[in-house]
DNA sequence: AGCGGGATTTCTGTATACATAAGAAACACA
DNA sequence: TGTGTTTCTTATGTATACAGAAATCCCGCT
């Protein structure tokens, strides 16, 4: 950077990576303040501000808000500059129902295609791992935490074992926008008995979408992975009608209207 | 802009928009760059180059850079800067798929849930257009120029009719991925007297889809709109192998590895 | 008091300057 | 002659300056 300052960056919280550049930074800390509501759905996104706040001059700041909008958060104004998007609940559940469909079609391809013996052995072994977390009677929050990021790797291995950079890629998007990553809202009944049988039921899932896809059963695989979307859908209502979810990041971007 | 020469836009072709900021037309134009295999695939791009070609400063460019990188149309290298992607027979006949299994989810939603009249009107008044077009015995390059645009009308139409914007987003997004345009590779066999058939043949499968939706046939009118897809890619094959396409824009960016 | 119009302020889009890091080329050495 | 090293060029990332365009605000008018 031009100055040799070290700047404003204290106002980062822990989304400092160091070695990062100014834009992701940027990009980082922007999507956490979407997603915390420190910026209300709907409003306009200044540059000037962000300047000041960031640390940061406009040009990484304006990459970070393009980044923002293609990933879903922000929108276009027509007169210029960006808004903090908001969802209807419909939105949300149509995002949630597109990605099981990209993930039925990524696990029919992959039943289909055959899968690349690596990467159906990390399969295996990650849905071990998932079993190990899920032993235990009922579970804490390291216990919920451990079995987000594992779900997130096993959806992940399951695009990566079509073999196809573009359904990666393509899938990868869509389970990034808000509430439609396939670990979106398992944390909302944290604490309550139900909540491990939910995970047991997910996990069933992943067992048997993976043994479809082992034995080339590609519609079968494509069904499961479909019905396997609508948990997270069943979590979203049940987060957004018990009002439980208040602590979730994003939530405040659903907005009431259909 | 902050310079009053005219400018070195006579460098732009007809994408030259007149009231387009320069951002859009350096991206328009580089797309048909890139389309037109004017930068080779796989190439880095610089951007200095691109500021005296284009005529406009450096930011501009930029953005436009890494508008064309969520496109798909580039990849960032590790080191810095983009690169033509290029992309494998599977890649392109997975995003036909992909194409194909997300307008088969939003013509099911559209079954299911209804669709607003309007929408429905113009959408029926599209299809009696493109009869118009295929009433000729033979189609002349104009014919299927307006086919074209006809047919992209009748798919945008087809995801407005989920009234989600997530699907009609990320639907036009994977339409804008290269090959997977419901219009990719019409043009291939102008001229030969099966092109007009398998006009005919696609309009008809708009003529039953919107049948099964306007019956409430979710499950029809899904596999009606997988299988539409298919003609794409029976086109693609055809364009690939007797390597006709060599007119068609982005053919070069087709790699021959698996 | 409500409304329209003009001035002012602020914002975005664009151009450009600078610094660091990557890449290339030239050179020395084995 | 091939390879490792050093220097130099060039490209990218970032900061900042400037101009046109919104948006806002204030004032005058009805």
């Amino acid at each position: 950077m031009n100055h040799p300052e070290p700047q404003a960056l204290a106002a980062l919280g822990d989304a400092s990576e160091a070695g990062a550049s100014q834009s992701v930074k940027a990009q980082l800390r922007l999507r956490e303040m979407i997603l915390a509501g420190e910026l209300a759905g709907g409003a306009r996104i200044a540059e000037l501000p962000l300047v000041e706040l960031l640390g940061v001059s406009r040009t990484p700041i304006r990459a970070a808000l393009m980044r923002l909008e293609q990933e879903g958060l922000l929108h276009r104004l027509p007169s210029g500059g960006y808004a903090v998007r908001t969802f209807s609940e419909t939105d949300v559940a149509d995002a949630i129902e597109l990605r099981g469909t990209m993930e039925g079609l990524a696990a029919r391809l992959a039943a289909e295609r055959g899968v690349e013996a690596g990467v159906m052995a990390e399969t295996v072994q990650c849905l071990d791992e998932i079993d190990a977390v899920l032993a235990p009677r009922s579970l804490d929050d390291e216990g919920f935490s451990a079995y987000v990021a594992l779900n997130a790797r096993f959806h992940h291995l399951l695009s990566r074992m079509v073999g196809s950079d573009v359904i990666v890629r393509e899938l990868d998007r869509v389970k990034g926008l808000p509430f439609a990553s396939p670990s979106a809202f398992v944390v909302v009944q944290t604490h309550s008995p139900a909540a491990r049988d939910m995970l047991v039921v997910a996990q069933d899932q992943h067992r048997q979408v993976l043994d479809a896809i082992d034995r080339r059963e590609g519609a079968r695989a494509e069904a499961i992975m479909r019905e396997h979307s609508r948990i997270t859908r069943r979590n979203l209502l049940a987060a957004l009608q018990a009002s439980q979810g208040q602590g979730l990041p994003g939530v405040q971007l659903i907005r009431e209207s259909a």
